[in-house]
RNA sequence: GCAGCUAUAGCUCAGUUGGUUAGAGCGCUAGAUUGUGGAUCUAGAGGUCCCCCGUUCGAGCCGGGGUAGCUGUACCA
């Protein structure tokens, strides 16, 4: 049997669980100051419970993980944190405070394909407030957003929070004629198409708007099949973002004219726009973007979406998509599905794991690089392991993290080991150092530097120096200064 | 899903017009060099040449099918 893991997941070494940790810290210690509180969920819904939103029902297995309870219900891995807290207010409605307000992180589960970026297994890190009607709630989860990306590393300037609502892109509907049930589906492709523009630009997003467009390989995705001047629209529509948010709202106005729920949609991108300013934060932080779309079917009004203005390279050079690193909306609908009264709530999902992604292709996870390893106790006579276990102990009844090499190699492989493992010094006591009741210390950082010699004789003469005895009794008092020097 | 490309040692890859026992570098293990990470030297382990079928006296190499991976595209609640 070949030991092999499924495509689009992973596993973590030590390195990137530290660095997953330390994110999720600031993360929580953001929201926390913005007076979230934590409530968790389970990784397993029923699959009903988790939406209508699933494309096919009939096909469970496609975008998520399902399979059949012993009782034949249809359970499935969440795919995202948003439809099960929606689940979990539903059920507890009545206890909860409104405005309810908390967050969450975990891992969420996509049966796709994966890409850069992109995994079957991710952790989210996710705040919702529900209960609240108005758009200064989706006004502070854009500032929320900004404030958690800086809080993780991002610089200002290195990320940009695009802000759009679905009601002004219903409004672009209304005005070429794409209103009403009927035209659902075609909508959705023209809001994918749109979707697409930083991506493939206006001449490609024109294509999918009309008669298709053709890939790189050659091949050919059928289009949305507009009219000329419905695709001129769309295009007015997307290019209306200025340099100024007032500016964009004026362009906007005009696209949507005519159109009432449109116009509302202005309207309350307008108030966001507001808010958001007088929280400081219109200095290109927060943008009014008429491309954002979300692909979700849920969003009912502001959708927003964070992306990293940077550009990441891989391995070969070439820039890497991440997409979006986090995002978000409100969704009103979905925890009235469960409770047949309307539920306004908004709320967004970090993604950790794709932002941990960028950062190490970045190389800005370099500074936690690695971690330092245990002291590692040698064994070089095997009948004194006992012995040899005393003083690990008595390391660690000091606090000092430290192991016994339990491996059956000699003294040479042993340092090989220490080194591997990147112990900051290791203990060694022969039969010489034994009779006289001392231990040697060999710091290996310090051993590392001077081992560069013409030959062997000098080589070892250059270790040599970087050791030193001391009594057993002073070895926990040597050991700590040997750490300290490194710390 | 669709399209293109790829598949040889743990990793990166050679492998001639189809020809005996499939190689290199790195890594790994052990040994030598006084009881010490490096360097050097020696030795060793490690392969169903992705799988199946076909062509051929003979296939890692040619043909067909399958599988997996990569890239693009679609989808991404």
């Amino acid at each position: 049997m070949e030991a092999r893991l499924p495509r689009g997941f992973g596993d973590r070494g030590p390195q990137e669980l530290a660095a997953m940790r330390g994110m999720l810290e600031k993360i929580r210690t953001t929201f926390e100051l913005y007076g979230f509180e934590a409530v968790e969920t389970p990784f397993i819904e029923y699959t009903e419970a988790l939406g209508k939103f699933l494309p096919d029902l009939d096909r469970p297995n496609e975008g998520v993980f399902s399979f059949q309870d012993d009782d034949d219900q249809w359970l499935s891995l969440r795919y995202d944190l948003t439809a099960p807290l929606a689940r979990f207010v539903a059920e507890h409605f009545d206890a909860l405070p409104k405005p309810y307000r908390s967050y969450r992180h975990g891992y969420v589960f996509r049966n796709e394909k994966p890409g850069p970026g992109r995994f079957r297994q991710f952790m989210q890190f996710d705040a919702d407030t529900v209960g609240a009607p108005g758009v200064s709630a989706d006004a502070e989860m854009c500032m929320l957003m900004a404030d958690t990306l800086e809080a993780v590393g991002i610089k200002r300037g290195d990320y940009v929070i695009k802000v759009n609502n679905r009601k002004v892109l219903d409004g672009v509907m209304e005005a070429i004629g794409l209103a009403g049930d009927e035209n659902a589906a075609r909508r959705l492709i023209v809001l994918r198409a749109i979707d697409k523009l930083d991506r493939l630009g206006p001449e490609g997003v024109a294509a999918l708007l009309g008669t298709g467009r053709k890939d790189e390989s050659g091949d050919f995705t059928k289009g949305a099949g507009l009219e000329p001047k419905a695709i001129e629209t769309i295009l007015a529509f997307t290019s209306a973002k200025a340099d100024s948010a007032l500016d964009t709202l004026a362009n906007l106005g005009v696209v949507v004219s005519g159109s009432a729920i449109g116009a509302e949609g202005v309207a309350e991108l307008a108030e966001i726009a507001s808010l958001v300013a007088a929280g400081g934060y219109e200095d290109g932080r927060i943008v009014i973007d008429p491309s954002v779309v979300r692909g979700l079917e849920y969003y009912t009004g502001p959708v927003f979406e964070a992306e990293l203005t940077f550009e990441v390279k891989g391995e070969d050079g070439k820039p890497v998509r991440f997409g979006s690193v986090a995002g978000g909306g409100r969704y009103d609908g979905l925890v009235a599905r469960f409770r047949g009264e309307p539920v306004p709530a908004t709320g967004f999902s970090m993604g950790v794991s794709r932002l941990l992604s960028a950062l190490s292709v970045l190389g800005k996870l370099g500074g936690q690089a690695e971690a330092q390893g245990p002291v590692v106790v040698l064994v070089m006579d095997k009948d004194q392991i006992a012995h040899y276990q005393k003083l690990v102990s008595t390391l660690r009844q000091a606090g000092i993290r430290a192991e016994l090499y339990l491996g059956g190699s000699g003294m040479k492989a042993q340092m090989k080991y220490a080194d591997k493992r990147h112990s900051c010094c290791v203990v060694i006591q022969g039969s010489d150092e034994r009779e006289k009741g001392e231990v040697l210390i060999k710091d290996l950082i310090l051993g590392a530097t001077l081992a560069s010699a013409p030959d062997r004789e000098a080589y070892l003469k250059a270790q040599a120096e970087a050791q030193f005895a001391v009594s057993e009794a002073g070895m926990i008092e040597a050991v700590h200064k040997v750490l300290a020097r490194h710390a």
